[in-house]
DNA sequence: GCCTGCATCTCGTCC
DNA sequence: GGACGAGGTGCAGGC
């Protein structure tokens, strides 16, 4: 059986549904009128109304509205779960025990309906036009970050961390690259600050930065050139006829 | 009716039994085994297997696996939703036209479920522990940021952006303050050196930095003492005896 | 619409 | 377990 589902079950019947579906491994759906509270990082309350809950079989709590991606409140993986019976109705308390313990009650007045899903899924994702694969693209078309640069390593640690791309331009001047799949903000400018200024100090001479994304905010473009980095657009999700390399894989 | 629910149904049910949820507004969930391909920002694709959709009435569209907060793929509120048939499966399409067209595909080789649910809930979350609230209890006890200072703005904007607290010391030094609610790390440093550097430009007298959190990194702790800048530990959730001005309220 | 910065960010990875 | 940085970050607020 992959589903099974109960409408307008009374307090014992569902706290039975749940605790069945828990045991079961199942990722469980509550739909019903109901208090939320939450204590942890911060601490909220939302005031009765309708939501569903999804618990899934890792620990995963998330109370979710009528409206926005995000859920209104949650628990992540790894969370426990108490579901029992409180003046009558259905009471759901999940306690997360990391650096702050976080705790969510929820506090039902309706059941509405209840459903457990046996949902079986080990297949990965396979996602394109990360940062690492603009990084690859990078290396395998060094003439996209100069004209005749040579990479000498990616993810090189710096005193500051590591920095993307590390290797010396057409001139031999030692080059640190910081890539960014979004647009570059003056956040990615002082990153590339911090590990350019880590990495002068034991220099003999001037190195240069340079930052790389498919576009770059006004005071990103202020800073960057304030502290001297140029700027390269990439976009990570096209490809470009200068692309040589790797045309010939299409 | 506050929820309805098909099971096992075929492809032309399960297209009639969700157009007519959309029609509703109702949110949505189909518990299913699909491929699941995404290009837009990214590129992605998700092989075969069982996983439960939730679609929102403004547009939200989520694919969820058994595990993790995070939907495997997903939607954003606005995006447009067309549901179909496709070789005899039941075939959605999601699409958002911002910036970038973001389109998601979903394919089903089995539908298990639908349920749809009217969810009314107009009511709103009280959340304390932001930021602004620790910005908040500053301002009632300038103390806690340094003996004898006096906060002069909030969000004051400097060239380089809005920095949070701008206020003189008891020596009249002009100060500049950078809050997180969570611990201080590299960038919140940056960020304060960005404001500190703006306003310095304009300024006749040396101006002070301060960085205040719960914790604070040990790079960040590096970046901050060579920059000048101080660090307080203020915990956004824990309130102290020091915080004389709103104590009287408990 | 773009830009800016917070977030109970989540999540992977590396030490 | 802590630290660090990416993310299709999501999201609100400002202009």
């Amino acid at each position: 059986m992959k589903a099974d589902t109960v409408s307008n079950p009374d307090a014992a019947e569902a706290v039975d549904f749940i605790e069945e579906g828990i045991l079961r491994d199942m990722v469980i759906t509550i739909f019903g009128e109901c208090e939320v509270d939450y204590d942890g990082a911060a601490k909220s309350f939302l005031p009765l109304g309708d939501r569903i809950i999804m618990m899934k079989p890792d620990g995963t709590l998330m109370v979710h509205t009528d409206e926005k991606r995000k859920p209104v409140n949650w628990q992540t993986p790894g969370a426990t779960r108490d579901i029992g019976i409180e003046d009558g109705d259905l009471h759901i308390e999940s306690r997360q025990s990391g650096t702050t313990v976080e705790e969510l009650n929820i506090w039902f007045t309706e059941v509405y309906q209840i459903s457990t899903m046996k949902v079986v899924d080990g297949q990965e994702k396979d996602l394109t036009g990360t940062e690492e694969d603009l990084r690859q693209r990078l290396v395998d078309n060094p003439d996209l970050i100069d004209d005749g640069f040579r990479v000498q390593d990616t993810e090189w640690p710096t005193a500051a961390g590591p920095v993307d791309i590390h290797g010396f331009d057409s001139d031999g001047v030692l080059t640190l690259v910081e890539l960014k799949r979004r647009q570059i903000d003056p956040d990615a400018v002082e990153q590339l600050e911090r590990y350019v200024e880590a990495v002068q100090q034991d220099a003999d001479n001037e190195i240069r930065g340079i930052l790389i994304g498919p576009s770059i905010s006004d005071r990103g473009e202020n800073f960057a050139e304030e502290k001297g980095f140029e700027y390269r657009e990439v976009d990570p999700r096209r490809r470009l006829s200068s692309d040589s390399a790797t045309l010939a894989d299409f």
